[in-house]
DNA sequence: CATCTGACGACCG
DNA sequence: GCGGTCGCCAGAT
């Protein structure tokens, strides 16, 4: 699995809409893969060419570090998207590209960690 | 070579 | 409903 995937998933959302990293890591067949998905953005080497800013949390809100976070939603109100108070609306904005579902996947408790 | 880490998300208690 | 933990991946230490 390569980021480069990710990179190009993420160059297909359209403009004006907005994807989440979980729904990402679905496309890449990497359930509960957001996690390495959102860390593939931040070792992005370069964003050109790649609107990072319309990646956001599954709940819509920016999980972006300070700095980034208030350009982001710069970027996305200007491409129309609302983001109201921190918060945009996935079911009006967000995008999806024509796919099918993954298949589900078990979970399992462990000794702790981290 | 062994661990930890991080722009997340889902589950368990 | 909330808080804590695990899974995912590649790169850094």
């Amino acid at each position: 699995m390569s980021w480069d995937s990710v990179y190009e998933l993420v160059k297909r959302i359209p403009r004006g809409r907005v994807t989440t990293y979980g729904n990402l890591a679905r496309l890449l067949r990497l359930p509960g893969g957001a996690r390495a998905v959102g860390y593939a953005m931040a070792a992005c080497p370069s964003t050109e060419g790649i609107p990072w800013h319309r990646v956001v949390g599954a709940d819509g809100w920016i999980r972006v570090p300070e700095p980034h976070a208030s350009l982001q939603r710069r970027l996305l109100e200007s491409e129309g998207v609302v983001v109201d108070g921190g918060a945009i609306e996935m079911k009006v904005f967000g995008w999806t590209p024509a796919k099918k579902g993954a298949p589900p996947r078990r979970k399992a408790k462990r000794a702790k960690r981290r």
